[in-house]
DNA sequence: TAGATTGTTAATCGATTAACAATC
DNA sequence: TAGATTGTTAATCGATTAACAATC
């Protein structure tokens, strides 16, 4: 089934507001009600949950459990995913201890940096490893992710590196835009650029 | 002037390569490379730079600093923006301490929590506050902007006090879906479906 | 039954891509 | 000049919204 990325990420908004709702006890749900919480259009919700081969109900709408069981499993949220740190810095500490990831199958198996002081430290039952480590590490645990969050400075190389070693998918949380072979998949998370877009006017 | 969101996330994204590349030394810029990096089409790169009022030169390209200065003009960098960060936990420790904000004209002016133990801490010399004092210091600074870090399940009364207090804009790093007035304005940063969204198929 | 809600088609809207003349 | 690149229009594509019959 191919979902386009517009709809996967409103799917994931879905999904929050049905984990509240399961957390308050209630069964049902309308598209009218997911609608009006994201400021979309009702038809647009159906025509989503259509897609994830979800049903509702005339008069009651969907079920809660029913519909977030379905979109986890539509977009694989269970399938565990292995990914390193790469960046032992502030917001890559933070990641590392992030809890919310586990829920969502993301599972950090380790962070690299080159500052000699980190090394070998652990954060979160996580060990921190010296970069030299990569190619190996990569092999070794079948590691195909990479969270990208050195400084700006060394994002290119750190980069390179990564390819390097294997890694297949690098979510780039640095404001360096990556030049990188066209069979590897950059997610760049731009968040000035989100702040901007939603502050602009 | 109004620029389409779209447009504005990846005015963002050229302007990271403008950076870049003056770093690197380099005077000029095509639009077929900036396209080549961000892997769309060269003509959506030229209708962009149009509507920031920028004029290229035939066989030759963009001006590496008049390009840059330009979107920076237009979607206002410089303008000071204050914000709160609300939750000092991992995720928004590591935020008060991200000195990337500040290039975009983003200044954290405090912190805030209800952990006994961190209050009037300082971070990056910014004051962790009592989520009590909130209305008074919204007002006292003239605070419009919100990050948004608290644990899940109090993000809804978080959000509740926000607005109580005269928060416009709430940038939301949890994932849950905030009920809020629609005059009001939030992005959900929805860190999971980003993720998700890259790393499916 | 009446009314609320889904499922679905058609209409609209906006964004992206293709094409090419103009320019230096 | 020839060739590379911009600026811009037209064509295409996809996403959103409107409308409404079907359902319970």
């Amino acid at each position: 089934m191919n979902i386009p990325e517009k709809t996967i990420q409103r799917l994931t908004l879905y999904h929050c507001i049905l984990v509240d709702y399961l957390e308050k006890g209630k069964s049902s749900i309308s598209s009218g009600e997911m609608a009006r919480l994201l400021h979309i259009d009702a038809s647009q919700v159906r025509k989503d949950i259509k897609l994830v081969k979800h049903e509702g109900t005339c008069r009651v709408g969907y079920d809660v459990l029913g519909l977030k069981n379905q979109i986890e499993h539509c977009l694989a949220f269970k399938e565990p995913k292995h990914a390193f740190i790469i960046g032992a810095g502030n917001l890559g500490l933070a990641l590392a201890k992030y809890s919310n990831f586990g829920n969502y199958g993301l599972q950090i198996v380790g962070l690299f940096d080159t500052d000699a002081i980190k090394i070998d430290l652990s954060v979160n039952d996580k060990k921190i490893y010296h970069m030299a480590q990569l190619p190996q590490k990569t092999e070794e645990l079948g590691v195909e992710i990479a969270i990208l969050t050195v400084p700006r400075q060394h994002a290119q190389s750190a980069a390179d590196m990564l390819i390097q070693s294997g890694i297949k998918y690098i979510w780039n949380f640095t404001p360096t835009i990556l030049d990188v072979p066209k069979e590897i998949q950059v997610r760049n998370e731009n968040l000035m650029g989100n702040f901007l877009q939603f502050t602009y006017k």
